[in-house]
DNA sequence: TCAAAAGTGTTTTACCTACACCCATGA
DNA sequence: TCATGGGTGTAGGTAAAACACTTTTGA
């Protein structure tokens, strides 16, 4: 199986997609590179994988450097390997996205150096992208669109505790579209994975919302039956 | 960004799943391979990635020299890294899928000298593989089954010419359950996506059945609107 | 009392499901 | 004429889509 002439090692990476949701929007965190390469530039955390570390276990590990987060919502996204795509040679990486909930704090703090900052950008307005990560940005948004149509993946952007209107407000932004207030709600609850809270919102100066959260008990009941597919 | 703790290199490979139908059996091509590491075991058609050749020219380059066959469907599948997964080794491996139409040909001629032999195994009745290939084929597996109830992928297996009872066959076997004979037809051919042909079967001991073949540039167009989203 | 968002039902339409018999063909 | 698979329609249920007004709250 070896042929000498295509066999050679390559450095690889992962890079993670961190989508966040506040203020109304869908945002991405990014990280302010602090190395000679792309000095200063805008780019999505990522890192070395390790000798001895599994692929998934350096996406976690970065993510929870870059954000002192961990136990979050993380799959791989897909793997880019351009021979360009690295201008100091041939670099490989592994994609990941994951999706936190802000729980309102305005900043995470990185744990580590390799970052001079790390910011929330509002997927709307990217600044440029080190890299080819406007690609892995493009695909990871992608994705999301797909998969929140068939896994209720948005909650894991929400705080435990949110309204219907809330829920329906992220739909449409990752979505981008409208969505009918009537028909959403019906779906919804139809689908019996949110549990009504007795809590309202306070303080607002309209009618307060009930608060609803996610069961991921009956979550996980629903979501075997979508896997056993439709006859 | 460096710490040199982390920083290492690696070899990677790409590994195709070749999904081929055949006998009214789903199959996928296995080499035999003809190293000293699992000499003699069966496993996927896999090989080091050049170093200025892209992943996915790769794996059309694997798939040609193993086939003979280009400009077939292909996508990228999941990529493998555990740190035990190459017993000689950290070798990372990003898999592909590829289903190609055997048109009736038993055999497919490798080009290469880097498997013993090639050979369609029904993936019901696979042989042990080598290296962690049985988890890729699970994996590629679960693709195909989610991806063919929204993409029409399996008229790539099919025949150009093919009755709507193959069509059928083929569903059942990939997601391997019966379907309602009724149902399907209307279903089918409400997608408006296939082009009855004024040819029949011929030489059959029972009333002939009528040929289809695949309209992409309709399917193409609907493929458009599935793109967009239910509102 | 006003502004702002919460909350609520019905009708129409499309699709999914279940189900059974006759037809055409070659041996 | 027989065996084999090809081909067809309908009724009932479920989910999606379209659509507008009343309610609650604080300022």
């Amino acid at each position: 199986m070896q042929e000498p002439e295509h066999k050679f090692e390559s450095i690889f990476t992962v890079d993670c997609v961190v989508f966040g949701f506040d203020e109304g929007e869908l945002k991405i965190l990014l990280i302010e590179r602090n190395e000679d390469l792309f000095k200063s530039w805008w780019a999505l955390p990522g890192y070395y994988v390790g000798q001895d570390e599994g692929i998934e276990h350096a996406a976690e590990r970065i993510l929870y450097e870059l954000t002192g987060l961990r136990d979050i919502y993380m799959e791989q996204l897909f793997t880019f390997g351009d021979v360009d795509r690295h201008p100091k040679g041939r670099v490989i990486t592994v994609a990941y996205f994951a999706m936190i909930r802000l729980n309102g704090q305005k900043e995470l703090k990185p744990v580590t150096s390799y970052a001079r900052k790390a910011f929330w950008h509002p997927i709307k307005d990217l600044p440029q992208l080190a890299f080819d990560h406007d690609k892995i940005v493009e695909k990871s948004l992608q994705k999301i669109r797909r998969k929140i149509s068939y896994q209720p993946i948005a909650f894991e952007l929400l705080p435990e505790k949110f309204t219907l209107t809330q829920l329906q407000n992220l739909y449409e932004i990752i979505l981008n579209c409208k969505l009918d207030k009537r028909n959403f709600r019906k779906k919804m609850l139809n689908y019996d994975i949110l549990k009504e809270l007795d809590e309202k919102q306070r303080g607002v100066s309209y009618r307060a919302a009930k608060y609803y959260k996610f069961d991921r008990r009956k979550y996980n009941r629903l979501f075997q039956k979508e896997l056993s597919f439709n006859k």
